[in-house]
DNA sequence: TTTTCTGCAAACTGTTTGCAAAGGC
DNA sequence: GCCTTTGCAAACAGTTTGCAGAAAA
């Protein structure tokens, strides 16, 4: 599970890439979440670490990390770029809490199943798909009982 | 077809709110609409047309219409919010060109009884979901040929 | 006449870019 | 020593907010 950082930092040399301490530091900490992460939460969690990162670099090594399709970007509608590492198997979408963000992982086969059968009937060349589910986690829904 | 508009006003005075000149501006360029657009799109269509409406004015309409469910907010993860008509039947989703930003709207019978099936097992209270198909439109794979 | 709506301008927030200094190879 | 990477600061783009004047009820 905590390799995936190991692959990248091949993947990134592999490509011409240098192994800077700012981009290792990125890689490093994305590999021990459980979730996406936005730039500025990893800007938060690395500047009271070991090793601080300014906030561009953070914007530069997510790019070249998608670029490289080592990392997802997801978008689940507040306008704010989140970032997860792409490991080859555990392909997984996101629940949201729309009353105080939280972000929660899952993965569902049907769903899967439906969005490749999906995929071969459009026009376009489909490459890749999100979902997000919008709704109200456990804790919110037991406090703002409505 | 061309009638959500009406709609939309009738709601928005029965919750209180007066006609003015530019929410009515909005909603009606709105309801025009094949697919979803931006802020910013709304604004440049209204500049050339009868009715000017200022930026403020078109991002308050929005909130409004959103808090009012009657127009849904899209997000195909280019960091801008897009909003169209919340017409009752007629839901759809968006497939993405990453090439030329293309939005083009499909309806999948599977892919939403798959949604309610996983709707109905997670620990969230799922009250809505967003499925982005990404990928290359005809008109991209045609010209960038790879 | 009271209250809401509108438009402008300024403030904010997330993101990108230019540049000079630091660091890998 | 050359070229990449880094961090800062400034520039940007989309969005939000404060306020004074216009418009609806």
């Amino acid at each position: 599970m905590a390799q995936w950082s190991e692959h990248a930092l091949e993947r990134l040399s592999g490509a011409g890439y240098r192994r800077g301490g700012a981009r290792q530091a990125v890689i490093e900490l994305l590999d021990q979440q459980p979730c996406a992460l936005t730039v500025l939460d990893i800007e938060d969690r690395l500047r009271t670490g070991e090793r601080p990162v300014g906030r561009a670099s953070i914007y530069r090594a997510v790019d070249e990390l998608v670029t490289l399709d080592l990392l997802t970007r997801v978008d689940v509608g507040d306008g704010v770029a989140r970032y997860e590492p792409q490991r080859s198997h555990a392909h997984h979408h996101h629940l949201v809490c729309d009353g105080c963000g939280r972000l929660e992982p899952f993965e569902d086969d049907a769903l899967e199943r439906a969005i490749r059968g999906l995929a071969a009937r459009v026009s376009f060349d489909v490459s890749d798909h999100d979902v997000t589910l919008h709704g109200c986690c456990d804790a919110c829904r037991t406090s703002d009982r409505v």
